[in-house]
DNA sequence: ATCGTAGGCAACCAAAAGGTTGCCCATTGT
DNA sequence: ACAATGGGCAACCTTTTGGTTGCCTACGAT
């Protein structure tokens, strides 16, 4: 039998959207291509510890993914999380439109 | 001319959506039904004064918006924004598809 | 008139977040 | 062999966040 998997909370992802420069880490990382840490940090406006720390959260709500390759990590997108991420915001507009359904049932009825 | 508006940033609004007690307060919300905070507080596992600095820092990001009958503040869900949020989402993964279909492209060529 | 209920305001607190810097280690190219 | 480049770790600092409590005000019903 496949277990309900206990409904984890999206709370984490969003936190770790939450962020001008995760936000502008994960854009830039949108474009496919994995990026090395520096790449990363040119225009980026932090230092590159700031960076790191970025991508570690990003990480930690799974929205990243790192790989090392010689001296350099390089990191990409992890799309399944951000997808997630949206069906959480669909649920609860879902649940409004049917508040509102039944309301305007109700109304006309 | 319509004059492209200066895309403002999602990021507080993920923000706003990065706590547990808020997303619950927006799930309830989700109901349709307008909420006082007392309603809003009763079952929460927060004080008062918590639940009303999240409404308000839900508020802040356009999430909620609230309206005062008699001597209570009615709090409801301003789903526009969290379609936008959703929509933000979109575009980081969209960037993505397009990326992986110029890949694609590339490798079948 | 006054009592109970709904909230607002302000002060306070501990912990987390966002950022920095300094120093060390590993890999690579010459 | 060694310099340069890419990162990791740890310490540190300031601001923000999430929460509390105490007290005051406003409305509503009796």
């Amino acid at each position: 039998m496949p277990q309900r998997r206990r409904t984890e909370t999206p709370a984490p992802v969003f936190a770790a959207l939450g962020d001008e420069n995760r936000l502008r880490l994960l854009t830039r990382l949108g474009g496919g291509e994995p990026l090395s840490i520096s790449r990363l940090t040119a225009g980026s406006g932090i230092s590159r510890q700031g960076v790191t720390k970025h991508l570690r959260v990003l990480a930690g709500a799974g929205l990243v993914r790192s790989s090392r390759r010689g001296k350099e990590s390089l990191w990409q997108l992890e799309r399944r999380r951000l997808e997630e991420a949206r069906r959480s915001l669909d649920l609860i507009s879902q649940q409004w439109d049917v508040a509102l359904d039944k309301l305007k049932l109700f109304v006309e009825e």
